[in-house]
DNA sequence: CATGTATGTGAGTACACACTCACAACCGTT
DNA sequence: AACGGTTGTGAGTGTGTACTCACATACATG
């Protein structure tokens, strides 16, 4: 019988698996709260060997933070795709947003992006995320046919709801917060009662 | 004559000034990157002092973070009032729009926002965002007359521009970034020639 | 002038964390 | 079996920083 777990892996399978859990451990505190430690931890795997899998904390949060966009890249094409070609520009943005909804529901996909927001002025945090948007804006050109206006408004609208999922506006019963959020499919939560894996 | 320099002060006023020197300080580096001894240099004061003035880190970053709401509603207000009485509910979100871009004109309010929404699981933060978007949102009702649509939608493009800043596009010259950037005064920057006090 | 109160600081403490290095365990090849 | 390359770690090191405290300096009042 094959091992449960194998000894060894090589250094490529590790560092997709560290990436993973770094981004959920960097989604939850943000990039200067977190040691590495904890995302050492998360992964089974030494501090030491962290670092010799990347280039320092910063290219771990970049990578991380490139694994994100990869996954919404990869759902925008989806919600395109169920969408399909005979749709309006606007229904497929529609379709967009809400594979896009789907996807950040468990908050780190977006919370990364809010944390990124944060350390900007890093050059190579700077880099990924422009990477990362010159992508989604042109996906959304290209999938959904739509103009700038359209696209300008969907992307608004993404930044809107990392607002108010950042401030969880969903649990505050006020105008202020239903205004922001009338018509925003961000984070179902609903049947949630298994919180670990 | 009197003293250019007071050699005392009184505790609020010399709160105020580090508070003001705290939102330049943190807008620049985040709450997680900055030294409260930063603060201290900045505002010309020992450390061991802002840690008697303020509860904490957390206090002095809410502190700064509740005087830029402040401000923020201090310029929609004074937007709303050059508008005027007669426009359009339209009218009168777009001067307020035009209030905000010159206001965040130092990057150093918005910067602020960015950050504090990396930071909102801290429960006094989320609290001070809370209270300031309650207070800024119900500022684009009760000033412009707009309907939920409208207001949800000037505060989208808010969250919009705080991403164009951050990401400083406006040195992109590309399709997508063009597309975020379209029509949004932000960093109006063309004829600024003193920027010092 | 003595005394009290508010303003202010120098010098320290405790600790967390990014990063390193010598070394160990494993595996394929000859 | 011996060798070399890759995977992996325990145990540090140096530094940065939040927070404290005993103490100093100014001002007000009897």
């Amino acid at each position: 019988m094959e091992s449960t777990e194998p000894a060894r892996s090589t250094a490529e399978a590790r560092r997709a698996v560290v990436i993973d859990r770094a981004v959920a451990v960097f989604a939850k505190n943000g990039y200067h709260a977190t040691p590495v430690a904890d995302v050492a931890a998360a992964a089974g795997i030494s501090q030491a060997y962290v670092f010799r899998l990347f280039e320092g904390k910063l290219g771990l949060f970049v990578a991380a933070l490139e694994r994100c966009y990869a996954r919404i890249e990869d759902a925008l094409r989806e919600g395109a795709r169920k969408a399909g070609d005979g749709g309006s520009p606007a229904e497929v943005l529609e379709a967009m947003g809400d594979a896009y909804a789907d996807l950040i529901a468990d908050r780190d996909l977006l919370m990364m992006q809010v944390h990124a927001q944060s350390v900007a002025d890093v050059p190579e945090v700077l880099a990924a995320m422009r990477r990362g948007y010159a992508s989604v804006v042109s996906l959304a050109y290209a999938l959904s046919g739509a103009n700038r206006d359209q696209v300008q408004h969907f992307m608004a609208m993404g930044q809107l709801c990392h607002l108010i999922v950042a401030m969880d506006l969903d649990s505050v019963d006020e105008t202020w917060a239903r205004t922001l959020t009338k018509g925003m499919r961000h984070v179902p939560a609903p049947p949630r009662d298994a919180p670990s894996a």
